[in-house]
DNA sequence: CTTGGAATGTCAACAACACTGACATAAAAT
DNA sequence: ATTTTATGTCAGTGTTGTTGACATTCCAAG
């Protein structure tokens, strides 16, 4: 199912190496910094207009997945819908979600971006992508597939799948 | 300093697939799901305990460089000295972590965990490890190497240092 | 058709954790 | 002697998460 390490023949002794504790605490504290600068950019725009984090997040998921419904948005999100109603209303009320009641089931709501949430989501995903396409030139193309492969086994099996639908596409 | 991409001779056109817009989402969704499964499992452990993140952060640091003054502690966590002094008041309370008093500076105060506090740390790295540990083994130390090197890249620059500090020594 | 349950929205209360601002204390530095 | 630094503390505020309770709408099963 998984590969096995690209080198092949390696000796064992070797390929444990990285799996020392030492090694273990430096990738944990590399998430911790490295994750502080993924969302300091976004921050610092979300800030000026007041808005959060979980503002981005729910702008990011529902413009990769337009006309998802309340529920799959909390699925991606893994919060309690109390926790985004709060969220949407605002985002709704500042014109930057649409809200669109399900033809088939009425009961739903397909949450789409309008032009002006799609402009926010721009600034925003620009702002954190330039960071992470720096970093991805620093390192190379090999890299980049190695810091993917590990971030996807560190996911929880349930957020590996809807990571993997969101790779293909989004309704 | 970072050593360029791997293959020589690369073709420019292949080699810049990888700083798609696409691969840029996928990217930082990977980090978005890998940050919750991160923290998910120490998580539990600090809801058993009424403990937040923010004490499993103090814990980790204050381990890894035992006898660090609030000050110093500051810099790392990047918080604000009210913030960190509600949750070591608390952990000073409890008992996990105690406060000297500077022998040279007398203002300062220098933080070590006390042996209950040792193995509150212990509890919850071994938790965070495991997953790490698994994600490691899985896909193979080239792949870990990268995942450190583009994790690196996108730390802020002062945090880079302190990273690179802990690397180290921790005093 | 009636009832049960699913999807959604809303209200209230609460907790964790960040923030700012203001002020106090002690001690080092000038 | 004065200023600056390191730390602690109090009060207030905001975002984001939580539970619990309840209303509405509407599909679907009986």
């Amino acid at each position: 199912m998984s590969s096995p390490p690209s080198s092949p023949l390696a000796r064992p002794a070797d390929n444990l190496l990285y799996l020392t504790d030492e090694q273990l605490r430096q990738g944990t504290e590399a998430m911790f910094f490295a994750y502080r600068g993924f969302t300091a950019d976004p921050d610092r725009i979300l800030n000026k207009i007041s808005y959060g984090r979980a503002h981005h997040r729910a702008i990011h998921f529902i413009n990769v997945t337009p006309g998802a419904t309340v529920n799959n948005l909390l699925s991606i999100l893994g919060i309690t819908k109390q926790s985004l109603n709060r969220v949407l209303r605002k985002l709704i009320e500042d014109g930057l979600v649409e809200s669109v009641v399900g033809k088939e089931d009425q009961r739903q709501r397909h949450l789409f971006l309008t032009d002006q949430g799609r402009d926010l989501e721009k600034q925003l995903s620009t702002a954190q992508h330039e960071r992470m396409r720096k970093a991805f030139r620093q390192v190379g193309p090999e890299a980049v597939a190695g810091f993917r492969a590990v971030l996807e086994a560190m996911m929880d099996q349930d957020m590996r799948f809807l990571y993997n639908d969101l790779r293909n596409d989004g309704s």
